[in-house]
DNA sequence: TTTTGAGTTGTTCGA
DNA sequence: GTCGAACAACTCAAA
């Protein structure tokens, strides 16, 4: 009997620097498919952007694959039953993959593997998705590093990430006719209303697309990121965070083409400030995945116990004025349409918007995580959560509980010249720059001028924010008394 | 075992 | 207007 591979792209969707599919091409014919798994998934199902981002990844891993003389085969249900039934159409006896670290993905494929493993069939995981995989770095006492700068200097003295196998040139695909469901059916995209314009004026998903934007970056931006990251009214961030959360490029990858682009003059002149700053970020990208693996709860419950029982407010008017970006304070409410209008959103703006919700609103982080689960292209179970806890003050390493972003300062400080605001809220865009990001501070002759009523034309601040301080900070405090 | 140094991203107040 | 201190201890990691 011929020897048949079948592939599950299982996250990783692209061909380069895919050690699954770098094997399975190595061991002779290959069946790559691909997965639709809701039901194993549960409550962390992808939401509808990613939903959307999805559609575009598969269609653009679907062509490469047949550049190469193969194709991907999509199907739907309960992972196991998928591969099973894979298993007996083509007799195939090995399935590879790249593993993925969500805790209810890590239970899916433990059973598989005991179950193929059981039948003679070989499976065999790889890493492609992180530096180094939850596990490899603890403490000198073996326990999960908890607070991010050892971790990241045990990451950096770890090194050894340039090792990357190249995307194979041709894939022997096997002589058999294997069903497939059309792409179509699985409605990843929004028939009506189409909500989904905003995404595809700002995104191209696919490999090639992920390839192009990191070699821009690389080259360019990153020299001056640790500057103008924070400016969300520039480009100075590199926009890849839904490239990489689906995989169409890896951190290696990332890792490999920020050392060459900033090396170029000096092979051995140590990274510049812009670039260590970058790939400290993708660090922390890894340090929230290897918190995940260590505390799976990560998602529904604070690391930090004594947060379990915080008198977390109700309201949800004021979420969903949170959600609509109609709180009154203009960088939030920018905040919240761009990631509304495009499923993206600048990392200050999220610290800021994240801030007003929690300690400003006083709302549970769970539900400002579960908004942007489903509206982010880059909704990453990992970041996600760890993100939004270290703004609650809850998470490991969290945020000081006196740390109160002020939504006017922050806008005057990070978006100057206005250009962030008046971007996403049209509205004030008449408003001189000195009362741009305080508009209930605004002088009666400047708001007539631009012709705003609060209230009418732009709401009235939903809650007063020296107020709302005092509010959290005792909140807070009650907290760290127990 | 004990000690020591350090810890993403801020704001306000008063001199 | 600028600048430093206060905010509050606590936990983590490593020597």
């Amino acid at each position: 009997m011929a020897l048949l591979t079948l592939l599950w792209f299982n996250r990783d969707l692209r061909l380069a620097d895919n050690p699954a599919l770098d094997a399975a091409v190595a061991r002779g014919p290959v069946l790559p498919f691909f997965v639709l798994d809701d039901a194993d998934a549960g409550a962390w199902a992808p939401g509808g952007a990613s939903r959307w981002w999805l559609h575009g990844a598969l269609e653009s891993l679907d062509a490469g694959l047949r550049d190469r003389g193969a194709r991907l085969v999509l199907r739907r249900g309960p992972a196991g039953e998928v591969i099973d039934a894979l298993l007996a159409q083509t007799g195939a006896d090995a399935v590879y993959w790249n593993r993925r670290y969500e805790p209810w993905a890590i239970a899916r494929t433990e059973k598989i593997k005991a179950s193929l493993r059981s039948r003679g069939i070989a499976a065999r995981s790889f890493n492609a998705g992180l530096l180094a995989e939850p596990g490899q770095l603890v403490t000198l006492k073996g326990e999960p590093y908890r607070v991010f700068t050892p971790f990241w200097r045990a990451l950096q003295a770890q090194g050894g990430f340039d090792a990357q196998v190249p995307a194979p040139a041709r894939i022997h695909a096997p002589a058999l006719q294997v069903a497939s469901d059309p792409l179509s059916q699985w409605q990843l995209r929004p028939g009506r209303p189409d909500w989904a314009g905003g995404l595809r004026a700002h995104w191209q998903p696919g490999e090639a697309p992920a390839q192009a934007r990191l070699a821009a970056f690389a080259r360019g931006a990153v020299q001056d990121y640790a500057e103008q990251r924070n400016l969300p009214g520039t480009a100075g961030t590199s926009r890849l965070s839904p490239h990489l959360h689906f995989g169409e490029i890896g951190p290696r990858q990332v890792w490999r083409a920020v050392h060459a682009g900033v090396q170029q003059a000096d092979p051995d002149a140590p990274l510049g400030g812009g670039a260590a700053a970058y790939l400290a970020e993708i660090a922390w990208r890894e340090f929230s995945w290897h918190l995940l693996f260590h505390f799976p709860r990560m998602p529904q419950e604070p690391l930090r116990a004594e947060f379990a029982g915080f008198p977390w407010d109700e309201d949800p008017a004021a979420l969903r004025a949170w959600q609509g970006g109609r709180t009154g304070y203009p960088i939030v409410d920018a905040g919240l349409r761009e990631l509304w209008h495009t499923g993206w959103m600048h990392n200050r703006v999220r610290m800021i918007v994240a801030s007003f919700l929690v300690k400003d609103l006083l709302l549970d982080w769970r539900a400002g995580a579960a908004w942007f689960w489903d509206t982010l292209v880059d909704a990453d179970l990992a970041s996600n959560s760890a993100s939004w806890q270290w703004v609650a003050g809850c998470g490991a390493d969290a945020a000081p509980y006196f740390r109160v972003f002020n939504p006017a300062l922050q806008g005057a400080k990070f978006d100057p010249s206005g250009a962030y605001v008046r971007r996403w809220v049209p509205e004030l865009a008449r408003l001189p720059d000195a009362a741009l990001h305080a508009p209930w501070e605004a002088r009666p002759v400047d708001l007539a001028a631009a012709g705003i009523v609060l209230g009418r034309d732009y709401p009235a601040p939903l809650v007063d924010h020296a107020r709302a301080r005092q509010r959290a900070l005792w909140a807070f405090e009650q907290i760290r008394k127990r």
